[in-house]
DNA sequence: GCCAACGTTGGC
DNA sequence: GCCAACGTTGGC
């Protein structure tokens, strides 16, 4: 079991479409990223991750799981992209903002604090419990 | 809305 | 293979 975080500006795909695919989830589409496509590429069914909104929102807002390994990306015949399937699996308590992730001693070093443009990041076990604990799960 | 940081692209 | 130019992203 892995754990990881994905990334969306919340005008474009946000938490409410993701929930509103329900169990079929929805392909993470769009990635022309290396180092997003390989975390990927490292996911197996049933991983968790967090699903983080970007822009003025900066918060992480909801739980998704994968659904489906790494497959070509259907929105492009370029053979370098990849993606998963995820579906969302349950929203926040409270969303845990990107303010409280850099100041807290343990979370700061996320790449979401030192690399936000990584579109889809590895979450360590220790950070993904810490993160569930501020997040009321 | 601006600006800095980063990744990708293309020319050499 | 290197490097400059460019486009995109995301925080502020």
């Amino acid at each position: 079991m892995q754990y990881w975080l994905f990334k969306s500006e919340p005008d474009t795909w946000g938490w409410h479409d993701q929930m509103a695919r329900g169990d079929a989830g929805e392909e993470w589409n769009g990635v022309r990223n290396y180092q997003a496509r390989n975390n990927m590429r490292l996911m197996n069914i049933g991983d968790l991750g967090f699903f983080y909104h970007s822009q003025s929102e900066r918060a992480i807002v909801g739980i998704v799981q994968v659904i489906a390994t790494s497959h070509p990306d259907s929105t492009t015949d370029d053979p370098r992209w990849d993606c998963v399937d995820i579906k969302a699996v349950k929203p926040v308590v409270t969303p845990v903002t990107l303010d409280q992730v850099k100041s807290h001693p343990i979370l700061c070093d996320m790449p979401l604090a030192k690399n936000p443009r990584l579109s889809v990041q590895p979450v360590s076990a220790e950070q993904w419990h810490i993160i569930c604990g501020m997040a009321g799960l």
